[in-house]
DNA sequence: TCGCAAACTTAGCATAGGCTAAATTTATAT
DNA sequence: ATATAAATTTAGCCTATGCTAAGTTTGCGA
């Protein structure tokens, strides 16, 4: 009743279910840029004091301009504040992104080490994967990386 | 030597390595669309016989101009081939692609529900991860997997 | 067969993120 | 104190992905 044509095997009435994994895909890509931004600028705050534009840009690979214009957005956004010709500061809530941003790091990048990823790969892998987790998934990932570690823990190191 | 300002303590030097993650993220997410079209596209082939746009447009949340848009850059890179107002096939390359994307998302999806994500839940981050494990991590993602299954089933269900 | 509805395409626009080249402001060093 | 170098911003461009509105084409049913 839903469909005019040929009645397709595949589940097109319940494509509204699919279609809204696809826009949180869509809906991530922006806040992804936010995350990484946010937190090398609490990195870079926490080691040099400050955190220059110029710095990020070598750091992220991007030109100056590029980093001026995310910078320009996220302040939009309440992430972070600067005025004209100064360094960039976090605001609350870009200090809470970014400390959420940095737990989700750190628990992916352990997962991975323990399931014997190298650590140059690991590190590379963890870029793209801590975006895409959700708080359950998260908490899972936490127990099964417990698990893993004791499981070979004491029996010795997996290959 | 290499910096002129203050020397801060954060790695500038090694500022190539880092801006490299984030370009290979980047990278990706060109990839990840076209990835999740090919994916779908060989599923709605393979169960309606044909993948047509309007069900694309459906699947993905996206308007049919989007998809025409984006079907004639995966046609311009190959991995699809269609005829106006026809229907949409996938090249060799296509078919691979969307053979690769599968196995992946398979294995996403088994890991996460081995680590106890609810099924709903393993959906929605799986689209998300599947575009960002590279082959050593899925390597080593499928033997953790096994590991697992083994340490919590060996008095259950496991094969 | 021929009209109408569905499917597809084109046109025109918006936003995000990227770039280079050219201002502009700030800081430094002689 | 001021020229110059470094950092930042502005301007103008590009591509990718999205949209709506308005054409075309296709194909089905009366």
């Amino acid at each position: 009743m839903a469909e005019d044509r040929d009645m397709p095997v595949i589940d097109l009435q319940d494509s509204g279910k699919r279609a809204a994994l696809f826009e949180r895909i869509r809906r991530d890509h922006s806040v992804e840029i936010a995350e990484d931004y946010v937190e090398l600028i609490a990195d870079l705050i926490e080691t040099n004091g400050e955190a220059r534009l110029v710095d990020l840009a070598d750091l992220l690979g991007v030109s100056r301009p590029t980093v001026n214009n995310t910078i320009q957005r996220l302040q939009k956004e309440g992430y972070v504040e600067s005025k004209p010709y100064r360094s960039i500061f976090l605001t609350d809530k870009g200090r809470a992104v970014a400390e959420h941003a940095r737990q989700r790091h750190h628990m992916v990048l352990d997962f991975l080490h323990t399931i014997g990823v190298p650590a140059d790969i690991a590190e590379a892998d963890a870029e793209g994967l801590e975006h895409h987790l959700s708080e359950q998934t998260l908490d899972c990932l936490a127990r099964a990386t417990e698990a893993l570690k004791k499981a070979s823990g004491h029996g010795g190191n997996q290959s």
